[in-house]
DNA sequence: GCCGTTTTCGGCCCGACTGTTTTCAGTCG
């Protein structure tokens, strides 16, 4: 069984929380929570690229030392250091790093003088009044201690498109704020990603604690955390906690993207300002005293030398370089999709009739949406057979008569089966203009089978469309056993297209493994799976996560007129 | 522990807020 990465990234985020206990350098620990990014983010698995012998040291943030771990990692499944730690550091410590004011340093103080080892062990001390005698503690961090305790709510983050109510509520508010001249939510809600924790807010007002008495005023607030003349920090009634910053004019270009993140492209942003005699803060880009750029963020990047870096691609996962040689790549947008390949009717689970469907996608400006009811096996969803998917193919070529402007694929999302056959006769699938195939059941099947029963379906040629590739349901269901590296092969080869499927709960494929599609030359679908005329709006967190996967108008096939588009899906040249 | 148009040694982002302090440490983002 090999190790996966988000193992072996666990092991040296333990490494990183242990050290940090025990009062190691900063720096170093960074070090091992940086490789630990590297390593969960990185699209390939490193136990199969140690395997292979290939040199780790070439990602970002791992050197010689940190190689040799991971590939201790990789062949054992474990790391001696880890154990060692372990050893010397009361596992339960770990978890109140988590406590909110609770950092390393009053981690150590309260085990140290306290004897404290766990959660329980700290509530206890902090009821009898013992925290509040410790040097650098008082009453009032004795009491926030023990509320954090009490409320017990896991930091959890919140699907991008659960945060993007409040976020464009939260927009409207401070603009409605007459001293705000432009407010908007950054962070990674800002770099569309997948999930946020929290939304990081910049509002742009010379007029500081006049807009922080507006914004904790917010009708959706539940509690305030803090609040200064500048800077205010909230817990939203859905749980959300939103941070506000208010800078001038001159510095709102800065204030943005240090607030957009993340993290590890700021960092890197600064770093290349020191190189340059130059300081880089949320307040400006200095030479000295004199502010050279800081109203927007394309004149920052202009003084560092940089072409324009969009918000989602500023990961740190290659973007400043391509930047500095002006090879980033010219990002999808929504207005070069042409037509939607996964759609849903009430012919099956859908709530919407073809007509319905066909007029939205219309209205969306679309050339073609595809029509792909689910097959016989998926019964919960009154999945086609042979007939009833006929008799749909003969009213779509009704409708394409009368509809103008807007062309209707017939196609189908055909249930691959356990054995890699698929749930409906080539005989009909040849006569459709696109097939989109999917695993739908027996998702537990281990990483060899999976990939077997995947690899089969993609070698039927009236395949087009693998769709949610890995099947994951964001927070709620991880991606099933799948070595995806293999199945890209196969797709190139057979010239088939993996879909990035913009259901907000599903985005699949996820961004890593767009970037590894598009450097693999396999090609994309973005598509909704809409089961509603409405869901067709969803397309915009697809094209997101296609940007943070690097994609671009070539990479993704429906961005092609309908004519050639067609030609594709014959897989001719395949 | 990483990294190199200032460096193979000596840097490594930096400012706001809170709470516990009479001048600052710790935490957070």
């Amino acid at each position: 069984m090999p190790v996966h990465n988000a193992e072996i990234a666990e092991i040296l985020y333990e490494v990183a929380d242990l050290l940090e206990i025990e009062g190691e350098n900063p720096f170093r620990v960074r070090a091992y929570r940086e490789a630990a990014r590297t390593v969960e983010n990185h699209p390939r698995s490193l136990a199969e690229m140690a395997g292979e012998g290939e040199d780790l040291t070439r990602l970002p943030g791992i050197g010689e030392d940190l190689a040799d771990k991971i590939r201790e990692i990789a062949r054992t499944g474990t790391l001696r250091q880890a154990e060692e730690l372990r050893e010397r550091v009361p596992p339960g410590l770990r978890g109140l790093l988590g406590v909110p004011g609770l950092g390393p340093r009053r981690v150590r103080e309260l085990h140290r003088r306290l004897g404290v080892e766990s959660a329980a062990e700290l509530e206890r001390a902090a009821r009898e009044g013992r925290v509040r005698r410790l040097p650098g503690f008082g009453a009032k961090t004795e009491r926030n201690i023990l509320e954090a305790l009490g409320r017990k709510e896991r930091p959890q983050r919140f699907r991008l498109s659960a945060a993007e109510p409040a976020a464009r509520a939260l927009e409207e508010h401070l603009e409605g704020c007459g001293a705000v001249r432009e407010a908007v939510v950054a962070g990674s809600f800002r770099r569309r990603k997948e999930t946020v924790g929290d939304l990081d807010v910049v509002a742009c007002s010379q007029e500081g604690r006049r807009v922080i008495e507006h914004f904790v005023a917010f009708e959706d607030i539940e509690r305030v955390v803090s609040k200064g003349s500048t800077r205010s920090s909230v817990v939203l009634k859905n749980g959300l906690e939103a941070d506000l910053r208010v800078v001038p004019e001159e510095s709102f270009g800065t204030a943005l993207l240090y607030f957009t993140g993340a993290q590890p492209h700021h960092v890197a942003l600064r770093d290349m300002a020191l190189k340059r005699r130059l300081k880089l803060n949320e307040y400006g880009l200095f030479r000295g005293e004199e502010r050279v750029a800081g109203r927007t963020e394309e004149e920052v990047y202009a003084q560092l030398g940089l072409r324009y870096i969009e918000p989602e691609l500023r990961e740190h996962r290659g973007e400043i370089e391509a930047a500095r040689q002006g090879s980033l790549p010219q990002l999808l947008a929504q207005e070069d999709l042409r037509g939607d390949l996964h759609s849903h009717t009430t012919a099956t689970d859908g709530r919407s009739g073809l007509h319905e469907m066909a007029e939205a996608a219309r209205e969306r400006g679309y050339e073609y949406l595809a029509v792909t009811d689910h097959s016989r096996r998926l019964r919960v969803a009154r999945g086609l057979d042979e007939r009833r998917l006929r008799e749909q193919m003969e009213e779509i070529d009704r409708l394409n008569e009368e509809l103008e402007g807007i062309t209707l694929l017939k196609g189908a999302e055909v249930d691959i089966l356990e054995d890699g056959s698929l749930d409906l006769p080539d005989g009909v699938l040849e006569e459709l203009d696109v097939v989109v195939c999917s695993v739908h059941h027996k998702l537990r099947l281990p990483e060899r089978e999976q990939t077997r029963r995947v690899l089969r379906a993609l070698e039927n040629p009236n395949v087009n469309i693998l769709a949610h590739p890995t099947g994951r349901l964001i927070g709620r269901r991880e991606p099933y056993e799948l070595d995806v590296e293999r199945v890209m092969e196969a797709a190139r080869e057979r010239g088939c297209v993996l879909e990035l499927n913009s259901n907000p709960e599903r985005l699949d494929l996820n961004d890593a493994h767009c970037k590894l599609a598009k450097e693999m030359g396999v090609k994309i679908a973005v598509s909704t799976d809409a089961h509603s005329a409405d869901e067709l709006a969803n397309i915009r967190f697809g094209v997101g996560q296609a940007r943070r996967g690097w994609l671009e108008r070539e990479d993704v096939v429906n961005t092609r007129p309908l004519g050639e588009l067609r030609r594709l899906l014959r897989r001719e040249g395949a």
